[in-house]
DNA sequence: ACTTCGACCTGTTGGC
DNA sequence: TGCCAACAGGTCGAAG
């Protein structure tokens, strides 16, 4: 589920029902994810205050005075906020239970997500240390991706996917930016020119923030039910079109495999 | 140091 | 209609 867009506006969703609201509680059903979660975690985060809702790339962090909370949705997690009284559901495997009655509840079914304890800095945790610039931040620059691609034979669409690259571009968005920047996404990373670059990072930035926009305008509340996100309400220009024609030249949309992921580009438009 | 590949899971979809 | 294989928005860590 959650691409870089739908992280963002899960964090801005859940932010206003726990910012500076105190932990009564926390319930682990299935500890289960990638990683366990820690057994501690909940003598850890009782009593404590929520300071801080951030994210890094695609995790999210719960900053308290004790330490932080390290949540990724991995490929199909999603948190909501409900009165503590909800029901929880088959794949509802977390809960934190907060003064105001409300609970902020992650549900993932493929259990690729993750909840972690950080107790010093999260940003110096393994995980999080090596990650790549936020692509929406100006230290994310053309002149950046070409000098770090320099000995990469990689192919461009899979380097741009790379965390340690960049962070926060996923398949999605990926073959999106690359089919917006009319670049094939089989060509080798190192072998690509500044220009080009500089045509691709404007691209990169401007279908991410419109999709973090659209995100926050479709999804007006956070509690009950929530909407689809909003980059599913966006036209994709090639993603899952396969054997559908181009947009601007009408050949058909191409499918290939790389990296294990499924790339889609126009032959014709992306050289 | 870089690249590739297996692994972790369940739910949905499409072809027969 | 039912069954089964293929596939899904991520990414780490081992092996090459």
């Amino acid at each position: 589920m959650p691409e870089l867009p739908e992280v963002e506006t899960s964090r801005r969703g859940i932010k206003p029902h726990i910012l500076n609201k105190k932990v009564t509680d926390v319930i682990i059903r299935n500890k289960n994810l990638r990683w366990p979660i820690p057994g501690s975690l909940k003598k850890q985060l009782i009593d404590q205050v929520i300071q801080k809702v951030d994210r890094r790339g695609k995790y999210i962090l719960l900053y308290t005075s004790a330490g932080t909370v390290i949540l990724h949705l991995g490929m199909s997690g999603s948190l909501r906020i409900l009165n503590k009284s909800a029901t929880a559901e088959k794949h509802d495997h977390f809960d934190i239970i907060f003064s105001n009655n409300k609970v902020l509840r992650l549900r993932d079914p493929r259990r690729f997500g993750c909840v972690l304890w950080a107790k010093s800095d999260p940003l110096k945790h393994k995980l999080l240390i090596n990650l790549g610039p936020e692509p929406l931040n100006d230290e994310f620059t053309a002149e950046y991706l070409f000098e770090i691609s320099r000995n990469r034979k990689v192919a461009i669409k899979t380097f741009l996917m790379n965390s340690h690259i960049v962070v926060g571009v996923g398949n999605i968005y990926a073959n999106e930016s690359l089919f917006a920047a009319g670049i094939n996404p089989k060509r080798a990373a190192h072998k690509i020119s500044l220009k080009s670059y500089q045509s691709l990072v404007p691209k990169i930035k401007a279908i991410l923030k419109k999709s973090i926009e659209q995100g926050g305008s479709t999804l007006k509340d956070f509690i009950n039910e929530d909407g689809k996100p909003g980059y599913f309400q966006q036209t994709l220009c090639v993603y899952g079109r396969d054997s559908e024609p181009c947009i601007n030249c009408g050949n058909s949309i191409k499918q290939i495999i790389q990296a294990q992921r499924s790339t889609y580009y126009c032959t014709t438009c992306q050289k």
